[in-house]
DNA sequence: CTGAAAGCGCTAACAG
DNA sequence: CTGTTAGCGCTTTCAG
């Protein structure tokens, strides 16, 4: 096993070379007021020259924080969840803070181990956006009860109070839906996701708020649940395409679900828009290139990420104790292209 | 500033409330043989009572070891970094490891900054993509001289001797181009990448080996150097379709530069693969979609992620001082699809 | 079986 | 201006 420990200097060995006490090379170090400018120049130089670095661990310890932000994600390659992360660790560098990075696997047990393991490592705060599988958030309770910051990003509870960063997913969908309305589509049917999900719930309630605003009434046949992958979408393609009338036009609750019903409608040789339009919601990068490219609700992944991180340095910042937790909305984009 | 210390347990605490020493305590929860199982069962009840969580900055500090890897990547949101995280952190996770990411953004100095922070973490070990504009390694030569082992994985620098984790681009390129040839296409140009990177010249190899393989004479007209971006996929194509005779089948160096041609096949109207195969490196989650889907040399980013990591847990494990560097070079594979 | 002591590297407080 | 001391939380001797 390797001994780090050999390789270092530490500010013993500096101070040793020096003739001085440690502690004067760390006031020199630091450039604190009552070193002589000598000491300092000198204690500067030989740190330069014997390639020290302080030891962060040993300064944590001591000062009971870290400059360490724990984020734990459903998954890291998919390209919201990558965005995101890059937004937080960009907001992160600027600060002077490092990031942990876990993955949950969109499993609770895993969720709860990297919340422990983060708790263990010290963390300066928590950023989460939790499994779909995570009913308990005992786990995030318990990280507020030792008092340390914690927000939510996208994958948020409702059972836990805390700062949160979300889209607006219910103005986002009603957008969408009344475009299509706008667009002349009048037979208007939407695949949800699982229905016990916030995100799920919101477009839903968008969708629906649509509809109502244009005084077209709610069709029960027209609304699919479903879950989050194409596999969805070609299922619940399949279900409508039996309705009399049919619908005209289709809400996915994501990309995925709607790429799904893209790929059956080419299969049938159902021409889209003009015998169904199809809407989306994420704005993947995909689904800008294929053919027809996805007309879609887009959500600002990198910077929920950036924002998250910033209501995260805040509430490090300036205490935890007396804060009010704070829900941020951001805004969705509607990117109008081909199959609507 | 919050005080973090407050409101953690300590091994001290447990011990105060047990009535004995800090050292039974640790020896107890750690279970030792030399303590009595009473002892035993009344510290981990109290320990889970009072929401114990062991230290592990103390325990670092103590051990001179951190059960840490630091990664530096380019960017965090390409798929193919976001994929080789995953695969990171997968391993890392299983092993019981922690992962510090950090992005260098392409930036030369700011991958200093990265490299010398995670040295101030004391991770265990660092794994690498380097940045497009790092020429100087000295930074990296600094980690080996401090025994931290060091892996590079895609982006690595004939600078260095160390692990390093790549594709076999030469053998993927060739497979690609000799497809080309079995499916009886004669008249194959390639649109190259930058002369003075790595993986340009190692595709460009292949392509000319399984040319040469197949007696098919080297053609000067049909190799074409370009960036990487679909622009340059857009521009190589114009200058190809000037030629007389004009290429049959068209190998690129990336599949941004394949998307580029086949935009260009579309507004042009020439027809794929009837009077042009194109075929792309990478596969990019968006080539299967689009229409026709993109015959591609697909990379393992993930696998590449997990490999690079177990080399590194190797190294971690069985010592730094001894072990004389690999490469290890993964397969691509060719994914066919309807552009061939 | 349990305890006391020492120390990882760093720094704040207090003395000189 | 510089030094001494003590302690962050944990663990590893070594004694009892």
């Amino acid at each position: 096993m390797l001994n780090a420990r050999t390789a270092h200097t530490t500010i013993k060995d500096i101070a040793k070379q020096l003739g001085v006490a440690p502690s004067t090379v760390t006031k020199a170090l630091k450039d604190y007021p009552d070193v002589s400018e000598g000491m300092k120049e000198k204690a500067r130089g030989l740190a330069k020259k014997m390639g020290y670095l302080p030891n962060s661990v040993a300064q944590s310890l001591q000062s009971g924080e870290t400059t360490t932000i724990g984020v734990i994600v459903p998954e890291i390659k998919h390209h919201f969840f990558s965005a995101a992360l890059d937004g937080i660790e960009e907001v992160a560098f600027k600060e002077g803070y490092s990031i942990f990075v876990c993955k949950s696997n969109e499993d609770y047990e895993r969720e709860v181990i990297n919340t422990r393991n983060l708790l263990s490592h010290f963390v300066a705060g928590i950023i989460v956006s939790i499994s779909q599988h995570t009913k308990d958030v005992g786990h995030f309770i318990d990280v507020q009860a030792r008092k340390i910051p914690l927000v939510f990003f996208d994958r948020v509870s409702d059972e836990i109070a805390a700062n949160k960063v979300v889209v607006d997913d219910r103005a986002g969908a009603s957008s969408a839906v009344a475009h299509l309305i706008e667009s002349g589509y009048k037979r208007i049917a939407h695949l949800a996701g699982p229905d016990y999900l916030n995100i799920s719930k919101e477009r839903l309630k968008g969708y629906a708020a649509a509809l109502k605003k244009a005084g077209i009434p709610f069709n029960a046949d027209y609304l699919i649940y479903g879950g989050f992958d194409e596999e969805d979408g070609v299922h619940g393609f399949k279900r409508l395409m039996k309705l009399r009338p049919r619908p005209d036009a289709l809400f996915c609750v994501n990309d995925p679900v709607a790429l799904g019903v893209l790929l059956e409608c080419k299969k049938r040789k159902v021409r889209v828009p003009e015998e169904l339009a199809v809407v989306g919601f994420s704005d993947n990068p995909v689904v800008s290139q294929i053919d027809p490219p996805l007309t879609t609700v887009a959500q600002p992944a990198y910077e929920m990420g950036a924002v998250a991180a910033k209501m995260l340095l805040q509430q490090i910042r300036h205490g935890n104790g007396d804060f009010v937790p704070e829900v941020i909305k951001l805004k969705t984009k509607l990117m109008i292209r081909k199959t609507t």
